[in-house]
DNA sequence: TTGATTTCTTGTCATTTGGCAAGTGGATTT
DNA sequence: AAATCCACTTGCCAAATGACAAGAAATCAA
């Protein structure tokens, strides 16, 4: 089984360390090969969340409202570390479902294995700690693009920043990941057109 | 000096490992206590973050959207850690500040004393993690309750949830925070009173 | 290819929310 | 106590967005 790309990806995030040998394999063995055809579920909602390692494809995840609108909550491109911190750290069930967009490829570990590798890697220790800032810190900044700004200028920084989106989400996806509702999305992007 | 408050905290945090007598001298040793008088910031635009225990007293962090408008992006209560991530954990200067909302005190230190921490105190590494954890999972449940809601909605869910922030915070810092005008709040609660 | 299903667009109209400016009331200063 | 400042409220009107429904386009299956 080919685990390069998941050696490639920690050692990449982590260069102030070299991972020894005997760390990758330690690592390695955690991890178990996946793949997800088209919109199958990584995490389904009242389950609690896995840790995967994104090799390939585009991933989404999504909630209800209160009124029982799906609501597009997040989208995972590839190298990304795919997880639902609430459900995987804090053992309770996940609000959210994650959902593959496209056919997907990459590696999937448990809480309890990553729990290991925590107390037994410092290597992972450190690379875990950065994935979960990185989240965090993409999440916040995406939030804050949202405040205070027109559904028009969401999208128009949305198109800027993550155009990949577009290319594999569907637009009902992407209007309720902007706050907005599909025919809104729609008007928009006729607008934006026009220009 | 007294910072039984502190390690009180963080023991009642980690319950399940018994936090050491050495362990807690470490941890003292690297805070120091802090006072904030109403209004006076813990941390400045532009800066780099700290790490403040919040033992009493309530905070707000803000913001500028791309019109120069203040945007209240979170409000801190007694008892929790106060830090912005993505400036502490990736050294990056902070596009948010936080300030006092009420005269404040606690215990602070640096990300440098925090990082010493972390590889010298397993226990206060558990505690990192949770408290990050803890953070992103609010700040998550937070964006969540904004999305596809009415104003009205947003503001009674907050009623709901976190009435004391209404006890401190101005109706304009908290209309910011809810993503509507001062004018709209005003006219919401006059709505909800008559009811 | 054809028919069925889903996605996306568009029109009409109602509702929500914002912008602006004036006004009220309370707190602070001198 | 008077003057000043600040937070909050309110009225009026405009603009943005949503709800609903119908139609066009794309996708999928047989």
């Amino acid at each position: 089984m080919n685990k390069q790309p998941l050696i490639n990806f920690i050692q990449s995030n982590i260069q102030n360390i070299k991972v020894s040998d005997e760390a990758v394999l330690t690592i390695s063995e955690m991890f178990e090969e996946r793949e997800y055809a088209k919109n199958d579920f990584l995490l389904k909602a009242g389950k609690g969340s896995g840790y995967f390692f994104l090799a390939e494809g585009f991933m989404r995840a999504f909630t209800f409202d209160s009124e029982g609108n799906e609501v597009t909550t997040y989208f995972y491109t590839k190298n990304r570390v795919v997880f639902e911190a609430a459900s995987f750290f804090m053992h309770q069930p996940s609000t959210e479902s994650i959902q593959a967009v496209t056919p997907c490829k990459g590696y999937y570990t448990t809480f309890e294995k990553v729990n290991t590798l925590f107390h037994t890697v410092p290597e992972f220790r450190e690379f875990g700690r950065l994935m979960l800032v990185r989240e965090f810190v993409a999440y916040k900044q995406q939030t804050l693009a949202m405040i205070n700004k027109s559904a028009e200028e969401r999208y128009a920084d949305l198109m800027d920043t993550n155009k990949e989106i577009f290319q594999y989400a569907q637009l009902k996806h992407i209007a309720s990941f902007l706050g907005m509702t599909d025919t809104s999305l729609s008007r928009i992007r006729k607008e934006i057109n026009k220009k």
